[in-house]
DNA sequence: ACATCAGCGAGACTACGAGTCTCCTAATTC
DNA sequence: GAATTAGGAGACTCGTAGTCTCGCTGATGT
C-alpha cells in the first residue's frame, strides 16, 4: 500500500459518469470542465490530478461507457454478421456515445496526441474485431481474398463515420442493409 | 453606388489568401484571428466587419481556394472517371486544403451553423457532381440501377473522408484503385 | 499518540483567444 | 464641406482550460 490518502475510486467513477452523461446529452461543445466537476461533486483539481486534459477525461468516459455497445456476432453467414454489426454501430452513433465521439473527433483534428489516443483506445480495438471477422470470412470462402483488408473496412464503415461527422443525411438502421446491398456483391467470392 | 467609403476588395482578398496559406501550412488549430489579420496587414475589425466568426473566414478561404481542385472528367468509362476523381480528391486531401477541411470539420462538430454552411457551400456542390456522374453511369448501363445513390456515394467517398479524419492509415493515390477494386464488382451492371 | 504523506473540496488566479468597442483617418456621395 | 461608411491600431470584455494555494481528511510508519 502506498503512503498517503488513497485515491477516491468513487469520485473517479462519478467524474466519468458525469462526463458521459453531460457530454452525451447536451449540445456539442457545451460542457466545460467546471460543469463536469460540479456534476460529479468534485473539485476541478481532483480531475486534473488524474487526467491531463479535458478531452482525456471525456475520452475515458467514452471508452468506459461504450465498451460493450457493438458486439460482433459470429454465425456462419459473414454478410449477416456484418450487417448486424453495422446496425449496432448505427445505434451507438445515434446514442449519447455518438455525440461524445463527435466531440473527440473534433478535438482530434487539432490535437495529435488525442487523435493517437482515440485511435489506440477506441478505434483500433473495434477495427481489430472487424478485421478478424473479415479474415474469417475469407477463410470460409465467403469473401474475396484478393482485396486490401483495410480498404474493405474503410469502405464498409466509412459510410457510417462520414454520415456521423458530416451529417448530410440521417443515419438509421435501414442504412445497414443498404450498405451491404451496395458492397456485398463485390466482396463475395463466387 | 452606395454612400461612404467603398469596401477594399484587395484587403478582402488578402484576408482570404492569408487564411488559406496560414491554416493550410501550420499545425491544425494554431492560427488565431490575430495571426490572419497580421498576415493580411489588416485590422481585426476589418475581418469582423465582413465575416461573423473566425471559422466563417476560413470556410470562405477554403471554398475559394479549392474551387477547381477536383474536376470530374466524363469519358465513356464510368469506373475510370470515378477512379480518376478519387485520385484528385486524395491529392486535395493531402494538400493544404486537407488541413483546412479538417479544421472546418472540427468546428462543425460543435457549431451547427458552421456545419450547415460547410455542407451547403463545400460538400453539396461536389456531392451533386458525383451524383450526376453516378446517374449517368446508370443510364449508360454501367452501374446497377437498384441501389440507393446516396449510399453508393457514401461508400465510395466515405473511405477517403474517414481516413482524412481518423488518420488511421496514410492516404495515397493507390488507394483510389483499391477502393474501386473493392466496390466496382458490386456496382457494375452485368 | 503523533508525524508524515498524498488526496480532496473550494475557490482564487493565470493565460489565451474570440469577439467588441473606441478613436482617428481615408475615401466616397450629395 | 457635411454626411457616411471603411480601414488601422489597439484597448477591452468575457469565457474557459489549466494552475496554485489552503485547510482538511484518511491512510501509513514509528
Amino acid at each position: 500500500m502506498p503512503r498517503g490518502r488513497p485515491r477516491d475510486e468513487e469520485a473517479r467513477q462519478r467524474i466519468l459518469d458525469a462526463a458521459f452523461v453531460l457530454v452525451g446529452s447536451r449540445p456539442p461543445g457545451d460542457v466545460s470542465i467546471n460543469d463536469i466537476a460540479a456534476a460529479a461533486n468534485v473539485a476541478k483539481q481532483t480531475i486534473y490530478r488524474w487526467w491531463p486534459s479535458r478531452t482525456a477525461v471525456i475520452l475515458d468516459a467514452l471508452v468506459q461507457g461504450t465498451m460493450q455497445a457493438t458486439p460482433f456476432a459470429e454465425t456462419d453467414d459473414v454478410r449477416a454478421d456484418f450487417e448486424a454489426h453495422l446496425r449496432t454501430v448505427i445505434r451507438m452513433f445515434n446514442s449519447p456515445s455518438g455525440r461524445i465521439i463527435r466531440e473527440m473527433l473534433a478535438g482530434a483534428q487539432t490535437d495529435p496526441a488525442l487523435a493517437e489516443e482515440f485511435r489506440e483506445r477506441f478505434w483500433q480495438p473495434r477495427r481489430d474485431l472487424s478485421l478478424a471477422r473479415l479474415e474469417r470470412g475469407i477463410e470460409l470462402g465467403q469473401i474475396r481474398a484478393d482485396l486490401d483488408a483495410e480498404t474493405v473496412l474503410d469502405v464498409i464503415y466509412g459510410a457510417l463515420w462520414t454520415r456521423l461527422m458530416i451529417g448530410h443525411q440521417p443515419l438509421s438502421s435501414v442504412h445497414a442493409t443498404r450498405i451491404a446491398d451496395a458492397i456485398w456483391p463485390g466482396l463475395s467470392d463466387d
